[in-house]
DNA sequence: GAAGTGATGTTTTTT
DNA sequence: ACATCACTTC
């Protein structure tokens, strides 16, 4: 019992926590995976079967570093905790117990572009416009609707629902809903939502098989609560919440860093979870010592989450002393602010000695990393970027993916349409459209509906040839391991005989990834020879594909490269020196959730998250104009930098009034900035004791004051009760603005 | 059926 | 700026 010497003393209360539910609330550095994984050793230690215990994050990256760390104190039996993400170890169940619900075990995996895909043949074959019917719209729709359980079934019952699709001029969704589900089942494939919805279903219908894997699992454990959606939550409580339960749930949580709103995310899991568990004693930890960053960044992180209106108050305090200054880039231009940083990078490393890795670049688009990527190279800085565009999410590679995915679950549409025709074999879009067409009509898939066709001789004996390639690779994946089985179908695809006649730069990466893709397979066989229950086949080895990101590439630990990645990516690292880029309006906080105060405060606590990863030195960059849209653009600072006391910005003795001013900047200005000098606005001054005022008692005519907009006059009113949308002149702004009184917080002046 | 062309929208974040 | 897509031409 070592290690609980290494802990302070909630974190001991939380690790030595035995029966019953727990909520921890961890604040930044707080040593959160610490109680995690000590909790789960101590367990162990304490006689508890490995077995007994599953433990759920959100990535694969932090599954890994959970799983090591207690492999560390317990040695090899942590391999049988379960624990991964939620999508991977649901998908586990779900294959044992497939047939309950009427999939096969080996159902494939649609990712987001197997899901439009599939939406676009849907609206095809509906007749339905795609300027109509908005295919993003549509995917976000069913996801919300899955993740709220309201089946195809429940959605064209209820009326609001049906009443909104009306008034958004989308009269069909239901349809395409419910047809979008029924070809994911038809070709034995879910979509992210399902690998969660599916299991609440398969928990739901079978009781025995919900039993089994309580009596199973009756220790679980949750990381990062506060990105849980309502669906996991209400997993959640089949799993622990049942008559006869220890109710033995620990889950780990911050709702300052809840930033996964916009995919369904609510921090009311963590009310509901203290309301719902209040009777079982559920006992709160509260880990509010930061050990990862010094002072000025905490205070910084502190003071900028007072403007959330809700959250679970807490002091976090650094116990590492003040430190640094935040310090402050200010950029004419986008490529102006990529030097500048890189500069910076260049500087710390000779005057700090901070190797690459200490160093992290973030920014709140994916976009952003380019100007940085080109000026690290120009200084030949090693570096890397995450997310974006992941290895799997390659043309190539998917295409690689797809006959292997066609091998295991040939019924699979998605990646029948993927190679039917690639490499090229004379079958083209006619032909596909009307083999679609029919199997629509027929409701089966395209591979059941292609042998009952019949085509003009050319065009036959090509599909012919693909159904013959097709047994033939389902054949090998049955007979042979998962690295023999992917280069017999690589060869025999075509695909590599394609990718070498291209000699182009692009042909020969294509060429080097698809060589990669091999080699993991490869490394997946060696990996495990000597574990004799290992599955080897095809079938093992793409199961969890779609579920990998970029992220979870293996890197070799003495690399050294300087990392660059989005915010959300890197939610749970920790880097001696931040960079975070961008911080202007309209970027950060993204244009997309400026129209709503739960948006900016979700943005807010993104920035929060983006600090909070520092433990020594924060800089923090803006541009006044950046290109978008290949166009230049001029953005004001972000507001939250108005929100940083100025005693932790270096050379800030003054509030941050006049950020935009043109006095600082030097290196690197090309072109005429004269419309950025103009732009300088005052921030609008909120007072302490802004309270909002129901929305119902908002009419037109009334002074109202507004958390963003300042004061406005509420010029009128339409729609009714949760609709009701109000037309505001705001004075500082001098325009009006309609806003949603729902979600607005106005308070009535006059 | 394939290849080329101009128009159009798109980008917030991820499993 | 870039990618995707509908449309034209061979």
């Amino acid at each position: 019992m070592q290690y609980l010497e290494e802990l302070n003393e909630v974190q001991r209360q939380a690790v030595t926590h035995m029966e019953g539910p727990a909520l921890v609330v961890a604040g930044p550095g707080s040593g959160k995976t610490r109680v995690l994984t000590y909790r789960i050793a101590h367990l162990i230690d304490r006689g508890i079967p490995p077995h007994n215990i599953m433990a759920l994050t959100f990535t694969n990256k932090a599954a890994r570093e959970m799983k090591e760390r207690i492999e560390r104190i317990t040695g090899p039996k942590a391999y049988n905790v379960w624990a991964g993400t939620f999508h991977s170890i649901f998908a586990r169940i779900l294959r044992r117990e497939a047939e309950i619900i009427g999939y096969p075990s080996s159902f494939t995996i649609y990712d987001t572009d197997d899901s439009k895909s599939l939406l676009k043949s849907i609206l095809n074959d509906l007749h339905l416009s795609k300027d109509q019917y908005n295919i993003n719209t549509l995917r976000a729709r069913i996801s919300s609707a899955k993740t709220n359980l309201i089946t195809p079934r429940l959605y064209e019952k209820n009326e609001e629902l049906m009443a909104q699709d009306r008034a958004a001029k989308r009269p069909h969704f239901h349809k395409i809903y419910s047809e979008y589900v029924a070809r994911c089942k038809r070709s034995g494939a879910m979509d992210f939502d399902d690998l969660l919805y599916r299991l609440y279903e398969l928990l739901q219908k079978s009781p025995e098989t919900a039993d089994k894997y309580r009596k199973r699992f009756p220790f679980l454990l949750i990381d990062e609560f506060q990105d849980t959606n309502f669906l996991q939550y209400q997993i959640t409580k089949k799993f622990v919440h049942y008559p006869g339960s220890q109710r033995n749930i620990l889950v780990v949580g911050d709702d300052a860093q809840s930033i996964y709103a916009f995919r369904g995310a609510t921090i009311q899991n963590i009310l509901d979870f203290q309301k719902d568990f209040k009777p079982y004693g559920v006992k709160l930890y509260k880990l509010e010592k930061n050990y990862r960053s010094t002072e000025h960044i905490v205070q910084a992180a502190n003071q900028i989450i007072t403007y959330n209106k809700r959250q679970i108050p807490k002091t976090i305090q650094s116990v590492r002393g003040a430190g640094n200054k935040i310090k402050l880039i200010k950029a004419m231009t986008d490529n102006e602010e990529g030097k500048r940083v890189v500069d910076a990078i260049v500087e710390q490393k000779n005057r700090l000695h901070l190797r690459n890795r200490d160093i992290a670049i973030l920014y709140r688009t994916n976009a952003q990393s380019r100007i940085f990527e080109e000026n690290l190279r120009q200084h030949n800085i090693p570096y890397r970027v995450f997310g974006g565009l992941s290895f799997y999410q390659r043309k190539e590679v998917k295409d690689l993916i797809a006959y292997f995915r066609l091998a295991i679950n040939p019924q699979d549409d998605e990646a029948l349409r993927r190679v039917i025709n690639y490499p090229k074999r004379g079958i083209g879009k006619t032909t596909l459209d009307k083999i679609s067409a029919q199997a629509a009509a027929d409701q089966q898939t395209l591979w059941q509906t292609i042998p009952k066709m019949s085509f003009a001789p050319r065009t036959q004996n090509a599909l012919d040839g693909f159904v013959a390639l097709i047994n033939n690779f389902r054949q090998t994946a049955l007979e042979e391991n998962a690295y023999k089985a992917a280069l017999h179908i690589a060869r025999r695809s075509g695909i590599m005989q394609q990718l070498k006649n291209d000699t182009s730069i692009e042909g020969l990466s294509r060429m080097e990834n698809i060589n990669s893709l091999l080699d993991g397979i490869s490394e997946f066989i060696a990996q495990d020879e000597d574990n004799e229950e290992k599955d080897l086949s095809l079938a093992a080895y793409i199961q969890n594909i779609a579920l990998l990101t970029d992220l979870d590439q293996n890197l070799p630990e003495d690399d050294d490269f300087v990392t660059l990645m989005s915010v959300h990516a890197a939610k749970g690292l920790e880097f001696p020196s931040v960079f975070v880029v961008g911080l202007e309006e309209q970027l950060f906080p993204s244009f997309m959730a400026m129209d709503s105060p739960e948006g900016i405060e979700e943005e807010r606590r993104l920035f929060y998250v983006a600090i909070t990863r520092s433990e020594s030195y924060l800089t923090i960059s803006y541009a006044l104009s950046r290109y978008r849209y290949g166009q230049m653009r001029y953005n004001d600072p972000s507001r939250f930098l108005l929100e940083i006391d100025p005693q932790h910005i270096e050379g800030a003795a003054q509030p941050m009034a006049n950020l935009n001013a043109q006095n600082t900047s030097r290196a690197g200005v090309r072109g005429n900035f004269k419309r950025a000098a103009g732009k300088l606005k005052t921030p609008i001054k909120v007072p302490q004791d802004f309270r909002p005022s129901p929305s119902a008692a908002i009419q037109a005519g009334m002074e109202v004051l507004h958390l963003q907009f300042g004061k406005g006059k509420v010029l009128a009113i339409d729609g009714a009760r949760d609709k009701r949308v109000a037309t505001i002149f705001f004075h500082q702004l001098k325009e009006q603005k309609r806003i949603m009184l729902k979600f607005a917080k106005l308070q009535i002046l006059s």
